[in-house]
RNA sequence: GGGGACGUAGCUCAAUUGGGAGAGCACCGCCUUUGCAAGGCGGGGGUUGUGGGUUCGAUCCCCAUCGUCUCCA
């Protein structure tokens, strides 16, 4: 380097071991043995260009210094601050070109990361001062910067500014969130007379609202307050240990299925067009074992059965598994479910009738009617996806989709949520080209073809040399290795039903076709008409009269207590009991009203003090019983909540409450009067102690 | 894929051990007042996400489900 220091920046590794069990007799030489070599492009920049750091050389010093200008700072690379500028420039950079290829920030795998780079750069922003959203500012310098190489990036800034910014919100909301618990913890600290942050509870803020550890640091050194970094850690551990624990199990066990790839190259799928086919049984799995038969029927584990050439489609690319039976003289199997797997289609389900076995033939058959729904779907989301780019701009795309049986949900990439207006042009676009009725292709053809015929294809898909491209018409190109309909008239009707976020950026659409849909209709205007009916008005005004029937109610509900209340307290009060001095009210309302008797309660003791009243009633085969005594009474000790425990044990109830007021009920209603009597002799005990 | 937290009025959030659902802001009305977060009085607004369970009684406890946030892989 020009300062005289040294830089690795080519390395090569001879790789001729591999690894296996604890040393020292854990290396075996490997098959074939070879040179791993890499040169780092950017470290090499940095010799070549005469400086002394990647982020110096010519397509990183200007994006650096784009950094410091927003952040309001001067770039002086030795400072903390030079620091936190360069991992800025660096996480945007990456961020920019995920998100461009729409990797959007998220909860899991590679959206994660784009999540992590994102707040570690907030982050570092805000301890330089930053309270706003900055970073969606730099994506355009980031294009810029990248313009010969990548000239693409530009035409999507604006979209991942908009992302970016969205995740910033999001970050800074979540800081403002913990500030105010940060708040209690440092209440409690001061309580206790500590001065340390404890690491259990900076990694509860941490794991649970996303507060991180370094700004929780940075507030308590302003408190004079030391942080535990160690407990923190072991916090963290402790936490991830857990997260892991449950690992996922294979469904499939690889080794029954290894087994079978060394003897097979895998399944024929041939139900583009059929529904049905003969097929060679070449694989039985039970217990994630290989078995030669299997003759129990009504085993409760389902067994998977592979054959050399299907009709069934496993389930991929957002399309669930067919269902259907295998059948063979004198033998049955349920199919319930169809997976892919290492190229194997697996027919998951149980056997029902006779003996199945490796080797014999079967004739596979497809549940139709399902199959033909799920076509169906299938082809709506290729529509719906064009409708998509259409209204909305070539960011929506697909993110991930799920086709079931005229039923399908699609993600896809958008900031905000669809106006009513908008989801209604989409829906209505769909639907003309279902009644153009145009034809639907599938062919197969080499990639680049496809890709030079303009076919739509998906990030982070992994594509075959050769693909199979499903066009509709003038319409949409997509690679889809699924079931469609022969033309999008047979689709039916395509109605949306719901619209929602997935995760930040993302949206789904949820709809229902061909049957479903015609059958969402029908239990929508049977529900509708059964209202009316019940209402006896017409269809058309029903939501009138709902409205008309909620405010009676409202209003009837409201007047109730003060009827119920009218058990008129000048009568309680006038056979009220005199106990040194205390005023008694022990009575049966003949109503179970808890409130009203609260009410009632509230009104006697605002009429006479000192009082205590005790109210009973039944409703419904069940005792209520409500007391409430003076403050003067609290005051003496005297407790409501002990006056009614032993009211409602005469009635085979329980019962408790504040001091002030109780509440009890049972269910001997017969025994009321005894337990009014108990009630008299206890308050008076109660007064008299 | 797994762990954790949260769902209460339009919004932000309270509610002690399971015992009477509340505050601030916003909204409406009246009064006062020429302004910058106006003030005073009054009012409307709730199936405590949904469905079960335990209990005499559930915002609170248990189970399921949906939704939001978050960490880890």
């Amino acid at each position: 380097m020009p300062d005289g220091s040294e830089v690795e920046i080519w390395n090569l590794v001879f790789t001729q071991f591999n690894r296996g069990g604890p040393p020292p007799d854990n290396l075996s030489p490997l098959p074939s043995r070879n040179i791993d070599t890499g040169m780092g492009l950017e470290r090499t920049c940095a010799m070549l260009q005469g400086v002394d750091s990647n982020f110096h050389i010519d397509i990183l010093r200007p994006l650096v210094e784009a950094v410091a200008e927003v952040c309001g700072r001067a770039y002086d690379p030795a400072s903390d601050d030079g620091r936190r500028i360069r991992r800025i420039a660096d996480h945007v950079r990456a961020c920019t070109f995920a998100i461009h290829e729409n990797v959007l920030p998220g909860n899991n795998e590679e959206k994660y990361v784009v999540k992590r780079l994102l707040r570690r750069a907030v982050l570092d922003g805000r301890q330089m001062g930053m309270r706003e959203p900055f970073l969606h500012k730099l994506p355009p310098m980031v294009a810029e910067l990248m313009r010969r190489p990548y000239p693409e990036l530009a035409t999507t800034t604006e979209h991942v500014g908009t992302v970016i910014e969205r995740e910033e919100e999001s970050f800074l909301a979540t800081i403002d969130g913990g500030l105010d618990r940060i708040e209690k913890l440092f209440a409690a600290i001061g309580k206790a007379g500590g001065s340390r942050v404890a690491g259990e509870d900076a990694a509860e803020l941490y794991t649970t609202y996303g507060f991180p550890p370094e700004l929780l640091e940075t507030i308590a050194a302003e408190r004079n307050c030391d942080f535990d970094w160690e407990g923190f850690r072991a916090a963290m551990e402790a936490h991830g240990q857990r997260s892991g624990a449950g690992r996922s199990v294979e469904v499939f066990a690889s080794g029954p299925l290894d087994a079978l790839k060394k003897t097979l190259h895998g399944s024929d799928f041939v139900g583009y067009d059929a529904t049905e086919a003969e097929g060679k049984v070449v694989g039985i799995i039970a217990q994630d074992a290989l078995c030669d038969s299997l003759t129990e029927v009504g085993h409760a584990t389902p067994v998977t059965v592979v054959l050399d050439e299907t009709p069934f489609y496993g389930e991929s690319g957002g399309q669930v598994g067919d269902t259907g039976v295998l059948e063979w003289p004198g033998g049955r199997f349920d199919v319930i479910d169809t997976q892919r797997e290492g190229g194997f289609v697996l027919h998951v389900g149980h056997l029902r009738e006779g003996t199945l076995d490796l080797g014999g033939t079967v004739t596979a058959r497809v549940d139709a009617a399902r199959r033909a729904g799920l076509r169906r779907a299938h082809s709506a989301t290729h529509l719906l996806h064009a409708a998509l780019q259409h209204y909305l701009g070539s960011h929506a795309v697909q993110q991930g989709s799920k086709v079931d049986a005229d039923l399908l949900r699609f993600d896809f990439s958008h900031a905000s949520s669809i106006d009513a207006e908008t989801l209604g042009q989409i829906e209505g676009m769909v639907n003309e080209r279902v009644l153009e009725a145009l034809p639907v292709a599938a062919r197969l053809l080499p990639l680049a073809e496809a890709r030079h015929e303009g076919a739509m294809m998906l990030f982070g898909e992994k594509y075959p040399d050769v693909v199979r491209m499903v066009t509709m018409d003038g319409v949409s190109r997509e690679l889809c290795g699924g079931t469609h309909v022969a033309s999008t008239g047979q689709i039916g009707l395509v109605r949306i039903v719901g619209e929602e976020s997935v995760s930040a950026g993302t949206r789904r659409i949820t709809a229902v076709t061909g049957q479903r849909a015609l059958e969402r209709f029908r239990e929508a205007e049977a529900s509708l008409a059964a209202a009316a009916g019940t209402l006896k008005v017409p269809v058309g005004d029903v939501p009138q009269r709902l409205t008309a029937v909620l405010k009676e109610l409202k209003d009837l509900k409201k007047a109730k207590p003060a009827a119920a209340a009218a058990a008129s307290p000048e009568e309680l009060l006038a056979a009220a009991a005199d106990v040194a001095g205390t005023r008694v009210v022990v009575a049966d309302i003949g109503s179970g009203d808890a409130a009203a008797m609260r009410q009632a309660i509230d009104l006697l003791r605002r009429k006479a003090s000192p009082i205590a009243v005790l109210l009973a009633g039944a409703e419904g085969g069940k005792v209520t019983l409500v007391a409430g005594i003076s403050k003067e009474l609290e005051a003496r000790g005297v407790s409501a909540g002990s006056w009614i425990r032993d009211v409602a044990t005469v009635v085979g109830g329980k019962g408790g409450g504040r001091p002030d007021m109780a509440q009890a009920g049972g269910k001997l209603v017969e025994k009321i009067p005894e337990a009014l009597a108990e009630a008299r002799r206890r308050i008076e005990q109660l007064l008299a102690g």
